[in-house]
DNA sequence: AGCACGCCGACT
DNA sequence: GTCGGCGTGCTC
């Protein structure tokens, strides 16, 4: 090569690289390739001294950068570019939650794809283990299906309208449990994919939960070709799937919230299911929303979008409330005879006055009740959402708790085996052997305090020693298949009364349990997080639903003890009053401005030293409310340590960004963001980031 | 973020 | 004499 070739015709495609640096890469296009480079196209390149996957995100003739610095591309990924609408969701999704763009688009990829040594393999058929499933499916078994009732055939009719308008509409679809709001998008799905060509998506929480979803989906759609995208499958598997959704050979996309950034040519409507779900919500990396990138894909395509909830989010419900979201509620069970469970908000102080017992947090009266459904057969559930043994351990001599060394949190207190048990942190992950001896004063006394799943556990089997008990928690499932084979032995009947956190509460249906207990729930009345009493409720609610779900369960009880049953989540779960509850929230929020009636992001520090945290915080905080353009709508708070100050050796602090409105919020972020980049380049070892729409703070 | 280069301390 | 500590600087 010669420096005539140096020809100013040169094409230059900008690339977004996995790099925190907020900038686009421009590459020369390698002369030999056949092809024309396109926006959304998956290329390898050199970048430093590594060699990464990138996508081109703009096509030029010319470029800014030292031309004799250009490299060229190395490689194009066998695949069509990445379809339009995911590539603007990116865009979007990089300025909203003030990430750079390829941080936000590299990782949606699946690493195979990732990976150009991998490239000609995924291009291969892989072994026949999987097409068996799809042949299987292809058995159609037409005249099989349950028919609708009137409201679900109307909700169906509905959507259908909205399919062939071609507009995007965003709908609540809002029903108590079992009122068959599954049942009913399947149903609007199946007509959709009538058309050979559509593809759908469907959003679960946490599907690992329920590994029996993707079979009962799969049978909805007999001859299509069904996907899944959720960190349980293997990398290949991944590849596969995604490789099948964005070629449009895949029909159904089904999957967690990752699943929202999944290229699909061909796609026609969105479901999220269980909408009010906080594991929509990305917790590291990018924070974003999936339920809320879902809408802005919907509207992006023009296609329906549905939120399926029993009880909605408060954000959600607000939008249907002012007609921003079009509302479909099913109000009657699908089932019939099933009458929905008898709630009772059991007053534990008006229990204690009348000189009941209580062991172990149980009161005597759920005990008997527990006793009576023992007797007649049928399941109970005990719900209480901690986990272990006990919170905390304590000296009662000198007052010494088992507290984490390197976070500000107790360590809980696990039994290993009936001899064995230690301590370990819930937040930081550290485990180690209990002590038999108090650290600071040597008493050989330590109790442990408050009780966890396994006390509970422990205590149910010493009282009822003939009924057979099944502890459901992220201990008892930790293993593949483990969850699988416990909620296969309750099914089965195997199981007297099922003891576990708010896992027992998604997405299973238990035919025969009939009593709910739940205990100890109070402690998120207290919570600092203005969403706790929301968030409680719809896990209250959840809970009370696996109560009664058929026939066979007869009547039905929900019993819930609290020490304040004028709270107003227990008040409205008396009548499973889901919009009463919601309309009183949202009075609240209403009064002191929180949102939906502001926009929220948290702006949070880290560092070795809380000082250091806050400093910088503080730094960046006072240039940017005396910057020119800071919008005056946006207010800033203090800076505050976390409430859980210190996690794994590293202490937080945090200041909040609100405004009443969107654009100002957004302006104010991008500031912050900005002194931010500069305050950070001054100190060593501070971290940041900015989450938009933080869900506790 | 990675990954290099770069310039000072305890080891075969 | 070298391995390695992590400071700082760059990535088209």
């Amino acid at each position: 090569m010669s420096f005539e070739d140096k020809s100013p015709e040169k094409i230059i495609v900008q690339v977004a690289i996995d790099s925190p640096l907020n900038q686009l890469f421009d590459y020369a296009w390698h002369e030999d390739f056949a092809t024309a480079p396109q926006k959304g196209q998956i290329v390898q390149v050199s970048f430093g001294r590594q060699e990464c996957i990138g996508v081109v995100m703009q096509v030029l003739d010319k470029t800014d950068y030292d031309l004799e610095k250009i490299k060229k591309v190395q490689a194009i990924a066998p695949l069509q570019p990445i379809s339009s609408d995911v590539m603007a969701m990116a865009e979007f999704a990089a300025i909203y939650y003030q990430r750079p763009i390829g941080e936000v688009l590299i990782p949606s990829i699946p690493k195979m794809w990732r990976q150009k040594n991998k490239w000609e393999l995924l291009g291969k058929e892989k072994r026949l283990s999987k097409t068996s499933a799809a042949t299987k499916n292809t058995k159609a078994q037409p005249g099989n299906e349950i028919s609708l009732n009137e409201e679900q055939l109307f909700i169906v009719e509905k959507l259908w309208n909205q399919s062939i308008s071609k507009k995007f509409s965003c709908n609540l679809l809002q029903g108590i449990t079992g009122s068959g709001k599954t049942l009913t998008y399947l149903r609007w799905l199946k007509k959709i994919l009538d058309d050979d060509e559509s593809q759908v998506m469907i959003m679960v929480p946490e599907i690992n939960l329920t590994p029996q979803l993707e079979s009962s989906v799969e049978q909805a759609f007999p001859g299509k070709k069904l996907v899944v995208m959720h960190s349980g499958i293997t990398d290949r598997t991944r590849a596969d799937n995604w490789e099948k959704a964005h070629s449009g050979k895949a029909q159904i996309i089904l999957g967690t919230r990752m699943a929202v950034a999944t290229s699909a040519p061909n796609l026609k409507a969105i479901v999220v299911d269980e909408e009010h779900d906080l594991s929509y919500k990305q917790q590291e990396g990018v924070r974003y929303s999936a339920r809320d990138l879902a809408v802005w894909r919907g509207k992006k395509l023009n296609i329906p979008v549905v939120l399926a909830s029993a009880t909605p989010s408060l954000e959600t419900w607000f939008h249907a409330q002012e007609k921003r979201y079009e509302i479909l509620s099913l109000k009657e069970r699908a089932a019939k005879n099933a009458k929905p469970p008898l709630i009772q908000i059991l007053d534990l102080k008006q229990e204690q006055k009348a000189g009941k017992k209580n062991e172990h947090g149980i009161s005597e009266y759920l005990l008997n009740e527990l006793q009576k459904n023992i007797e007649q057969g049928r399941q109970s559930i005990i719900y209480i959402n901690r986990r272990g043994y006990s919170p905390v351990l304590n000296c009662q001599a000198c007052g010494w708790l088992s507290d984490c060394v390197k976070c500000s949190a107790h360590m809980v207190l696990h039994k290993i085996t009936e001899q064995k048990k230690n301590l370990c942190c819930h937040h930081c992950g550290v485990m180690r052997p209990v002590q038999k001896v108090c650290p600071d004063c040597g008493n050989t006394d330590l109790s442990p305090l408050g009780k966890g799943t396994q006390k509970i556990e422990e205590f149910l089997s010493e009282r009822f020693p003939k009924a057979k008990i099944l502890r459901i928690d992220a201990d008892t499932t930790r293993t593949k298949g483990s969850a699988e084979s416990l909620f296969s032995e309750i099914h089965d009947g195997d199981a007297d009364i099922i003891v576990g956190t708010q896992m027992i509460a998604k997405g299973h249906d238990y035919q025969s349990v009939s009593l709910v207990g739940v205990i100890d729930a109070d402690a998120s009345l207290f919570s600092q997080d203005f969403r706790a009493s929301e968030r409680l409720f719809a896990q209250l609610m959840q809970v009370a639903g696996r109560a009664g779900r058929s026939e066979e369960a007869g009547e039905s009880k929900v019993i819930i003890q609290t020490n304040y049953p004028e709270a107003s989540p227990y008040k409205y779960l008396r009548h499973a009053d889901v919009d009463g509850f919601l309309e009183e929230i949202k009075n609240e929020r209403q009064l002191v401005g929180l949102p939906p009636f502001s926009y929220q992001a948290l702006v949070h520090g880290e560092h070795k030293t809380l000082v250091q945290a806050i400093d910088m915080l503080k730094d960046a905080s006072q240039l940017a409310k005396s910057d020119k353009i800071w919008p005056a709508n946006a207010m800033l708070s203090d800076v505050i340590p976390r409430a859980m100050v210190r996690i794994a050796g590293k202490e937080r602090a945090q200041m909040l960004v609100e405004s009443e409105s969107r654009q100002d919020l957004q302006k104010s972020i991008e500031i912050l963001q900005h002194y931010l980049t500069e305050a950070h380049t001054k100190r060593k070892g501070v971290g940041w980031y900015i989450e938009r729409d933080p869900i506790s703070i």
